[in-house]
DNA sequence: TTTT
DNA sequence: TTTT
């Protein structure tokens, strides 16, 4: 009926493009999102929320988030299962975002090989459930340089099945 | 940082209250959210959620959430993870609930056994990090008849550690 | 950056349906959204939210929606201004939806000649941002008889320059 | 029955922090919420949403916050009304935080007599409605140097009757 | 393992 | 398996 979901935290590591075998770009990413118990644990805890993102926004996101960055989701939570290699049905739950906001740079000398975005004029990213549009299988800019399916052991285990429109 | 989730669907079964060592109330239940697809698919699909109550709220929740009733949840997601009998870390997330509504029942005649609530009178059913009060380890109304930790052989791997406040 | 806002709530009037010299449907209805604060004040408090559709999800408000019926209101927060009669600049406040869940009818016997709706059939209502389509100036069942700019002394303040998107 | 409210934006002022004649802290400020239509209009536009937070956390944020910061913003919508000098009934929508995180500063070298916040070690700014505690009408430490009625011709139009809890 |  |  109704499934919102908003968070705030940082990457844990370097957003994953990759790209079903129709063409769709899919980025998975987590996020660290801190909880806040009155900073009395001593213990600093988080919940690690793994993220999705399809198509235009896929790209944007393996573009302009790194590891460490501060980000806002908003999305969907979506349940999936499947069966494992040892006949196991195994669940997984993860954010399907149709829209992401850039936030500061978790550190200005992060920099490195980091893109030069300035993010007064970052871009706006926003796909989702009426997205309507455009190259989905166009060659990205990404394409040529990775093969998303050859970079890991694991088999891919997201189709367009799992597509959220 | 921030971490907010907004449900509304269906519960697939009467919710499980049980308690803690220390005698804390958790109440859980699946919320089946259905999808939107601009009903362009043919199945009808659905996410299975599952919700976490405490304290006062669980026990509000025991006392007059039903099977097929239509409820919104609103909470943040939490991911925990536990090592299971086979060694291996498992990783479940949930929404741990700290506002959930009443919402009409799901049928008029589901009446049977059912409690005498009306929604127009549905207790305020609302908890969450700030809750302060009252009488966590009292004796409830249900605790007397069934003992929430003998009526399921898997062990509870629910205990106070993963209390969120 | 972002601005997301979910209500549940009951119509305080039926929802009024206009169309924009355009001829573009819009839809507005205000929502009595209960305070809740532990049920410890003698009167029962609510705040009256102005909630604002366009385009095909504010013909579907239209036609299902009704004074008492429960509802759930996706959108966002607008803050629109104009220059009144007296030269005086006035700010409104309403919500943009777009996405509206129709939750069970206020009362079963309301009817009258309320329409014959089931609401386990009831159209998934979801518009917004990302809407596409479809028969927006097409004769709705609605234009024909009742006038939109015509039951109204007050000059209508909503335009196309209001729309958004 | 359900009411929030979650933006992220920048202020457009300094926070003003007031008390009430009872002694409770009140900061009032204005989030501009830049709209995301796709980038398409050529002026860039925003809503201004006027935001309310009480006791603990309206003195955190008037620390904290500064004309130009991004926050994120959680609470609900309330609507209120008052009769004006002239006899007319005026409404005034707010949003009463329940929830504030400071993102990264504005500008790094806003400083001036900024105060010296690193916001690794920003505090964790919640309250809400489940707040329970502490000094509500303790003299705080601003209470002293500036009396919160004094600095404005116009009559405070906020009373301890708007307390949201 | 799922609700209407 | 985790971020600041």
């Amino acid at each position: 009926m109704l499934n919102r979901v908003i968070l705030i935290g940082r990457l844990t590591k370097d957003p994953e493009l990759r790209y079903t075998p129709q063409g769709v770009a899919v980025t998975q990413f987590t996020l660290a999102v801190d909880r806040s118990f009155s900073g009395n644990r001593e213990e600093r805890e988080a919940d690690f929320i793994p993220i999705v993102t399809w198509r235009q926004l896929a790209e944007t996101c393996a573009n302009y988030l790194r590891k460490g960055r501060l980000a806002a989701v908003e999305g969907r939570i979506q349940v999936r299962n499947y069966e494992n290699n040892e006949g196991r049905r195994v669940y997984v739950t993860e954010v399907i975002a149709d829209n992401v906001r850039f936030l500061e740079s978790a550190n200005r000398e992060s920099g490195g090989q980091a893109r030069d975005e300035s993010f007064g004029g970052a871009p706006s990213a926003s796909g989702g459930s009426g997205y309507s549009g455009g190259n989905r299988s166009s060659g990205s800019r990404n394409s040529g340089s990775n093969d998303p399916f050859a970079d890991d052991g694991r088999p891919i285990d997201i189709s367009d099945d799992d597509l959220p429109f």
